[in-house]
DNA sequence: CCTACCGATCGGTAGG
DNA sequence: CCTACCGATCGGTAGG
């Protein structure tokens, strides 16, 4: 918990956050040095430990905050209004958005998923594991309603959110390999995507209520 | 293309393969030093170099031979046996096999996709994306043709391709988050994911054959 | 296949 | 916020 000084030290741990977050992405936890985050500030590697007391307390902290927003800008599925159908592609059209918006955030997850080495990796894995079983604790409770509503196919809300999870997966997976593009071209087919999904997952023909 | 001596260095050779991809997997390209690939066969350091001139050219034809391992082992789906919906279903079974039987292969690949820096990245990156445009290729092929055979919904080849590689990239990522498990829960669900995509992009009710 | 070694860079500290 | 420095390790080479 390092403390507050002033507005100006502030900022500079702001900047210095998002210098490491976009080295972190580009070259991996190994591969992003203090030395090079420094440069990117114009300071010189030490300065930098006024901030942070190691480089795997910032590379936690980056993680906890990238989770923490990503969460906040995709909003929950289940408090939208209209159908379940509608509420959850506000839900997917909010992800994709902070994604795209924030790379850095999803690289940073990717990385935690497997290429942080040692002790620390494997804290970094568990939460991330962590926050991603709970996600998915919340997608069933949201498919579990969506059924009872008529608007989903019979299978179990496990096996809804698990194809949830595996559709939204897949599609930030594009995104993934568009880094560079600045009109990342599967956004233009997005909503295709997205109508056969809904297709695969919505209620058979009959409805049941 | 280094040359071949005698059968027990061919077989060294072998062993530093799997060692390097276990490391470069597990702790990233910069994170997987010579010398831990070395103590992983018994070796020291320079001894390696007998084998490859380079960690940058072992990291590039690891890469290379897990592509051609993976094309190979999940096979054409344009060249199976049977209805379309069936050829599709068998290929995504090797696939998943493939990724669960050698998880240093995709590992590599999601390494290769954002966290190699440099000149260096850049062309291990374009290499990657040049064989997933290929296969993106294939795809849009075989359901050019499933939809001829009215198979499949009438959305264009390009937008069933994409769906199918956001579903694989979908189910491949819960293999990412599996490692470490022994028996990957998502396998039990795997058939139910498939039955909730195919009925996504199988034809609407009425046939127009 | 080894020992010995190269210059460069790593995360982090001392001290101001 | 800096200079100066620590021991450790990096990819790679020389020479045998």
């Amino acid at each position: 918990m390092p403390e507050l000084t002033d507005a100006e030290s502030v900022s500079t741990r702001d900047r210095l956050r998002a210098a490491a977050a976009e080295l972190f992405a580009e070259r991996g936890y190994v591969g992003a040095s203090m030395t090079g985050i420094a440069k990117m500030l114009g300071l010189r590697k030490p300065s930098l430990y006024n901030y942070y007391p190691s480089k795997e307390e910032l590379f936690l902290e980056l993680l906890e905050r990238s989770l923490a927003a990503w969460s906040e800008a995709s909003g929950s599925a289940v408090e939208e209004t209209g159908s379940y159908q509608e509420r959850l592609r506000t839900h997917l059209g909010k992800t994709v958005d902070f994604a795209a918006g924030n790379p850095h955030a999803m690289a940073l997850c990717r990385l935690a998923v497997a290429q942080v080495a040692g002790e620390f990796g494997d804290r970094v894995q568990a939460h991330l594991l962590e926050e991603r079983v709970d996600y998915q604790r919340e997608m069933e409770a949201f498919f579990a309603q969506a059924q009872d509503a008529g608007e989903v196919a019979t299978e179990t809300p496990e096996v809804l959110a698990l194809a949830w999870l595996t559709f939204l997966d897949g599609v930030l997976t594009h995104q993934l390999f568009a880094v560079g593009e600045r009109r990342p071209y599967f956004l233009d087919h997005l909503d295709e995507l997205w109508r056969l999904f809904w297709r695969g997952i919505a209620a058979h023909g009959e409805s049941d209520v």
